[in-house]
DNA sequence: TATAATCGGGACTAAATCGGTCTGATATGG
DNA sequence: CCATATCAGACCGATTTAGTCCCGATTATA
């Protein structure tokens, strides 16, 4: 459905409650309890979201996760790609896709600039504004810019 | 992945494709030779496409399939939401979505937003412009628009 | 140092979805 | 009436997703 995937979705969340007090470390199972997801898969995002250098994490006793980086530095786009991989709504959007009939589609590079824009608004939103929620989402809305003229892809189409 | 899934993707380029030659009638098997997609699969995305109102099929001998209506007035949203039904990043965004921790979830109204921006950037583009590539996209992609601030959803968040 | 708390990595299963195929009914043109 | 071609739907295998569990590594603290 053009959709994200549940664990994303759960992922955002865990990111904007970590935004919300974003110096303070707290270990799975509270963000577990503050968020309502189950607990082994906070834990298991958790580890993904450590894993693209999003998160940080203390071992041992008294551990726990905290932020990477102050909340107005990281993008919700940042949190999708660290969760699911690079932000390709169709196959050949990203290189290697393997679609097959790549020579001959004529949607392949308008799809393209779809993706970019698609990305392009997920970029825009940073941690910080979902936290603080939506007053500052509408500037990002209208900051959705084309990309310059010679980054266009240089197909035979 | 955020990904669209492969039978939308085939069917917006089987859109295009058709949009490329709006008034002729072509059948499933002559579609599925100049697009590259497997026949059967073909035959599967035009039904969706015609009970989604968007391609008109003549059965009988000579039959075929046409667009319902003029390639500018049918958009890349309409096409995908035929095939897999309304845009919703996140479950909560259709209404029932069922998710179960709505009530306390910090990112639900900000997801709303954000899907909003992809639906509209999905609604900038028409088949026309699909088929007639890229040169007006690039205008497409700055009239995204903020909703009217009365449209915002009226939670308790 | 011993112990308890906590993360890290990975394997594993069940369920859902997806992509694709097939068959029979139905409608049209000749 | 027959050949052609869409229509509707069931159907299935493959893949992906969601969720759980286990065990080894690491650290604070008593
Ligand atoms: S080449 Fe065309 S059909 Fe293949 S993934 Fe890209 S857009 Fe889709
Ligand atoms: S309520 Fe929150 S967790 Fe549930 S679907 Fe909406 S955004 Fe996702």
């Amino acid at each position: 459905m053009l959709k994200l995937s549940k664990l994303t979705d759960y992922g955002t969340l865990l990111m904007t409650t970590l935004a919300a007090a974003p110096e303070s470390v707290r270990n799975a199972q509270e963000l577990a309890t503050e968020t309502h997801v189950s607990a082994p898969t906070v834990a298991k995002l958790l580890k993904l979201l450590v894993r693209g250098g999003l998160v940080e994490s203390t071992r041992g006793a008294h551990g726990g996760y905290r932020l990477a980086r102050a909340p107005e530095k990281i993008t919700v786009a940042e949190v999708v790609r660290a969760l699911e991989g690079p932000i390709a709504l169709t196959a050949c959007s990203v290189h290697g896709g393997g679609c097959g009939i790549e020579e001959s589609c004529a949607a392949r590079v308008n799809w393209r600039v779809i993706n970019d824009a698609v990305k392009q608004a997920l970029e825009g939103v940073t941690l910080a504004e979902m936290a603080a929620p939506l007053r500052s989402l509408l500037r990002t809305r209208t900051a959705i810019q084309p990309p310059p003229l010679n980054e266009f892809p240089l197909t035979r189409f």
